[in-house]
DNA sequence: CTGAAAGCGCTAACAG
DNA sequence: CTGTTAGCGCTTTCAG
């Protein structure tokens, strides 16, 4: 529990030498350098980040923003964003807002307060207002949701470009008759999403079909069953699903299942994102892969950038559709 | 960007008065009161964190080791965790090890570098040696996985129990050929998991056979197929598995399903945690209910109160079989 | 190459 | 009820 001016006297040199010591300047002659490295050991001493932090006007914490743990999808991310910060000193502060402004808000005073240098926000519920007022004065990322036109850069994907090429994919195996288990059209990606699929529907001149488009609040495993069953009831029913989201899929294909149904015999189905479980299921689930964990290195790097002062542009990674079992038998 | 000072020239007081008011303090006259903030308002103050935990000698964080993000079960611990800390005013670290002790070491000096105020490991792969001599200094709780005997308090549930009620249950719907799907016996949960299966067969003069206890490097959904693999070309095959993590279980079920025997007529499957997942197998899985939240709640709150000086006592938390379609078709 | 001293923003002890 | 003042532990000018 030593500090720097016990350090200091131990050595017999000034704090700001210790200082110099710590930090790695050169300026510093190697004998007093090994005098006072010998006194940090001697006493045990470790600095404290807190002095540290506040003479620096930092604190090297990152806040991140997630509606909810309970998505794999957000834990490739966070995982690519943690390993970036880590490696360049950075920390991050994970918070699951559960799409509550309340806690959102909660969240927001951290970085208000200095407790964080910036944010990430992966949060498609977020108050873009607050967000963009926000924006004016702390460094802040959106990272895969985003809300365009309010000056705040973002790292995502093209999601109707993507949205079209799965529903493409299932056109070409033969389908005719596409549902499509969408989240609140007051997300983007959900309009984004929307959009690619009724493109590929129109290249391929087939009618859209309102009945065959579902929507959702969340992106549950639960929600997805629900859906499904709501499809399942239809007179005229689909003879292939595409949810925008793999844990919706997941749901969708376990309900299918339970009707016994055949997948994809009876009902093609294809999910987004290629989390971890998509190949977990029986059969295993055609996805579009997003570069998750890329991403989440990308949005540190950006982040970090901005508290630097950088300029730091928008970023568009690739996608990858991953055909498996449940749109080939 | 304002300052304490500027508020209370602002508003005409010192800044101890500022501060009193801030901390809520009721040793101030509403009169200077609403001077004090009405000039918050007008200047648009917030107090800063770093300020006051460098006085303070505090930050207000706890650090929560897990040593991977990609096992659901740690996620709803961590959720209890969160959301207790947040509550009492803290925030949370989350810091995945990757049972890397070098990653960990980095954590840990966050602790010695009073960036935070406590730790609770959840890695089982943890320097027991490095944890306990850090104990002496610092606060530290052990959630889930924990060393006996060296002193640091932990939150868990009776591991042998469990897994003696979940092969017991098999016993009892008829089989006695059980196959053991277990983690390194250097973790304390294996070596107990694999004690209640023992206790269970004993009791029911079932003779142990070696080829049935299968271990694996980690509690993931590959190794549960891997496993199941190296089971499934056993010449004398089980009627049953039990596996000590759902995650294994759902691999094992997977590789049930691809070799086209069925869950549970040829096969029945056990798992251990209750995970989200775990309810969207098909079949479902039966599996041992472990209270994450709660153990999270719990872990945090010990925590904090080891902060804060209390003596905090270690706690064994009930479990729950919870019996689905994988043990009964 | 090294030291003295100021100060980051806050809280709390003490005095009045 | 309020103000003065001393620091929490560190970094960084500015002198020398």
């Amino acid at each position: 529990m030593a500090n720097i001016q016990q350090v200091a006297k131990q050595a017999g040199v000034s704090v700001a030498t210790v200082s110099r010591v710590l930090n790695g300047q050169n300026s510093v002659s190697t004998k007093t350098k090994t005098k006072v490295e010998e006194a940090i050991k001697t006493l045990n001493y470790e600095p404290s980040i807190l002095g540290r932090n506040l003479r620096n006007s930092e604190s090297r914490i990152l806040l991140v923003l997630i509606p909810n743990l309970s998505n794999p999808f957000y834990l490739e991310i966070i995982k690519g964003i943690e390993n970036m910060a880590l490696s360049q000193g950075y920390n991050i502060l994970l918070c699951e807002t559960d799409s509550n402004p309340e806690k959102e808000n909660i969240y927001f005073d951290l970085v208000r307060k200095k407790m964080a240098d910036g944010i990430i926000s992966m949060d498609p519920a977020v108050n873009v207002e607050t967000l963009k007022q926000l924006a004016e004065t702390y460094p802040i990322i959106q990272c895969s949701e985003y809300g365009g036109g309010i000056g705040i850069p973002y790292v995502t994907i093209n999601s109707e470009e993507a949205s079209y090429r799965a529903v493409k994919h299932l056109i070409q195996i033969g389908h005719q008759k596409i549902a499509l288990i969408n989240s609140d059209e007051k997300f983007l990606y959900a309009r984004e999403r929307k959009m690619g699929y009724q493109r590929a529907l129109q290249e391929n001149t087939i009618s859209l079909n309102k009945d065959y488009m579902i929507y959702t609040s969340e992106l549950s495993f639960e929600h997805g069953q629900q859906a499904m069953r709501k499809i399942l009831a239809l007179a005229d029913r689909p003879t292939a699903v595409f949810a925008v989201s793999d844990m919706l899929a997941i749901g969708a294909l376990k309900e299918i299942n339970a009707s016994s149904l055949h997948v994809p015999n009876d009902i093609a189905v294809v999910g987004f994102d290629k989390i971890d479980f998509s190949n977990m299921t029986n059969p295993t689930l055609t996805t579009v892969a997003q570069p998750m964990y890329k991403m989440g290195t990308i949005a540190a790097d950006m982040l970090i950038g901005k508290i630097k002062g950088e300029k730091v542009d928008n970023i568009i990674l690739e996608h990858e559709l991953v055909i498996r079992g449940s749109t080939s038998g």
